[in-house]
DNA sequence: TTAAACTGATACTAAACTGGTATCAGAAGG
DNA sequence: CCTTCTGATACCAGTTTAGTATCAGTTTAA
């Protein structure tokens, strides 16, 4: 069970990086040879960023990215839900159709219970915090 | 993310079927028919049962499978582990290598605090509890 | 005024994983 | 000896993951 794609990893690097220089816009050319990330895989996972509005581009030579919403208020959570998807269980069994006595059974519930944690401790986490290495 | 696919699934509630019936070897068959899971499916996720020592077989005419340990020691995180390997964070980056200053980075470690605490999750479940429908 | 450094938008790929199916062999029991 | 079971594999299609490539358009500065 992995936690965290790649695309989910690099683009939480990225934001970290992009929220230590909030006002200029940084090329992700730069950013991504910096970070060791790979440049086209980079330029795919900015640009989903941009569509939800993380981050704003300017195009041209002196252009780039740069971070558009505070460092606070960018949880983890956001990020993953863009390239991963929400948390979720196992689909309920009896293949396509959900099975009657949904409500009662106990290993719905218990996932149910897990996956609402492990949202809550995604959710706890922000931009800001992981560059503090504290509570933010 | 998904926290469990159909194979720890479908081995989960082939566990709370065998602990139900603890003295009697039921065939495969006759879970996969009474739980609506594929049947050839079932038999590759049963056989892995076996070889790790939570189910045991008899074969021939009245055979069948039976559970060989206590449903109180059985935790969901051993069968997830056997079909979903353990729980990890996102690959540390620089592909092939490990970065250097991994003790200091935070996003890492923040992965690992959640990662434990999925763990813990995980493995306070055992089969009995899913079956008491309680704390067990 | 044009070359260089950027982004926008897509299309492509190989490898792995997921969920499922199929086969053939051999054991046990009546 | 026939039926019901397991053991052991091999196969398969669809999706996901991680990464690469291409071409077009924008901006700036020499
Ligand atoms: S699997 Fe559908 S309700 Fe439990
Ligand atoms: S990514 Fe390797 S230590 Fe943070």
């Amino acid at each position: 069970m992995k936690l965290l794609t790649k695309d989910s990893d690099y683009a939480i690097r990225t934001l970290m990086h992009l929220a230590l220089h909030p006002h200029e816009f940084i090329s992700t050319k730069q950013i991504s040879d910096g970070q060791g990330m790979p440049y086209q895989f980079l330029r795919r996972i900015v640009q989903k960023l941009i569509s939800h509005n993380l981050v704003e581009s300017k195009e041209g030579i002196r252009g780039g990215i740069k971070i558009k919403r505070e460092p606070e208020d960018i949880k983890i959570i956001d990020v993953m839900q863009i390239f991963q998807g929400p948390v979720q269980l196992s689909a309920c069994m009896f293949r396509n159709k959900l099975c009657e006595n949904r409500a009662n059974c106990v290993l719905r519930r218990e996932l149910q219970r897990i996956e609402s944690i492990v949202r809550n401790e995604f959710r706890d986490v922000s931009i800001q915090k992981l560059i503090n290495g504290i509570k933010g």
